[in-house]
DNA sequence: TTCCTAAATAAGAAAAATTCCTGTTTAAGA
DNA sequence: TCTTAAACAGGAATTTTTCTTATTTAGGAA
């Protein structure tokens, strides 16, 4: 995919194989952890290693490519890097929704007021998807 | 401390050596995670295991006596449960602040659009705290 | 195109974090 | 005081993450 490449490129990170592989599994998925990540990518190219999985999704955040997502309880997941938004988040299947943002300047004006130099927002909201809250509701009846 | 003890049974939970120490350190400390509660609670009573800190992190959550707080990058910490709040996360000393919080309606409203049943949302504002904001700006003079 | 080099990689060892197991101890109600 | 389910300590086992080293590769320069 010359769409991945040139998105490294931008980001100043060298086009590897291994690189495109993750880019192309978090876009696909969405929302993605090392474990589900390393299952898929490993199992496409066997040759790649856990490591390196590890390795490339560190220098990718590190550069801003990527963007950590940390879900309560559960492992930290990936995303490539967007605009901001909220994250609603299923805690039966624990799918990630992404759900377009209003800033809220309340918060930033919170953080003035104590001090606090505000850098970045996570807003995420934690409930029942559609689809899991369908299947409670049959297994109720 | 009594005190400790009743909010214990009031969580229908034992009242046992190893529980009240760690609620009495994560008063103290306001957030801790599972590293720094074995720190502390291990090193003032050597015969506490790290299992035990697990297992009963575990069931305080589960009785919904604790609340966890995933941090990007960071091991989850844990907090006494209290009214809904918004955290203010030093991303130099990782310290975490509370805050008054103004429940959102918009939030509960986008989550009713995408059929999803809001159960819980976490407000997590990253920056600086003022200490090292301080800290910061004297490294650069 | 070929060559060069810093960066990236595979593979596996090592370390750290978490869960599990077993026999013993204890909180708290009777 | 007695009883018992729950909790515990200690350590083994498992899982997750980081580190090490020798080899390979992407991409710029010739």
């Amino acid at each position: 995919m010359q769409e991945y490449a040139t998105l490294l490129k931008k980001y100043d990170l060298k086009a590897t194989t291994p690189r495109l592989a993750i880019l192309e599994q978090i876009d696909h998925a969405g929302h993605s952890s090392i474990e589900e990540l390393s299952g898929l990518v490993c199992t496409k190219y066997p040759s790649i290693s856990l490591g390196t999985i590890y390795k490339n999704v560190e220098s990718m955040t590190e550069k801003g490519l990527l963007t950590p997502i940390a879900i309560t309880n559960e492992k930290q997941k990936y995303e490539i890097t967007k605009a901001p938004h909220i994250h609603l988040i299923c805690q039966s299947c624990l799918s990630v929704m992404d759900m377009a943002y209003m800033p809220i300047p309340e918060f930033r004006q919170m953080a003035d007021e104590n001090g606090f130099e505000l850098q970045k927002e996570t807003i995420n909201l934690y409930g029942l998807c559609p689809v899991c809250r369908q299947t409670q509701k049959k297994e109720n009846e």
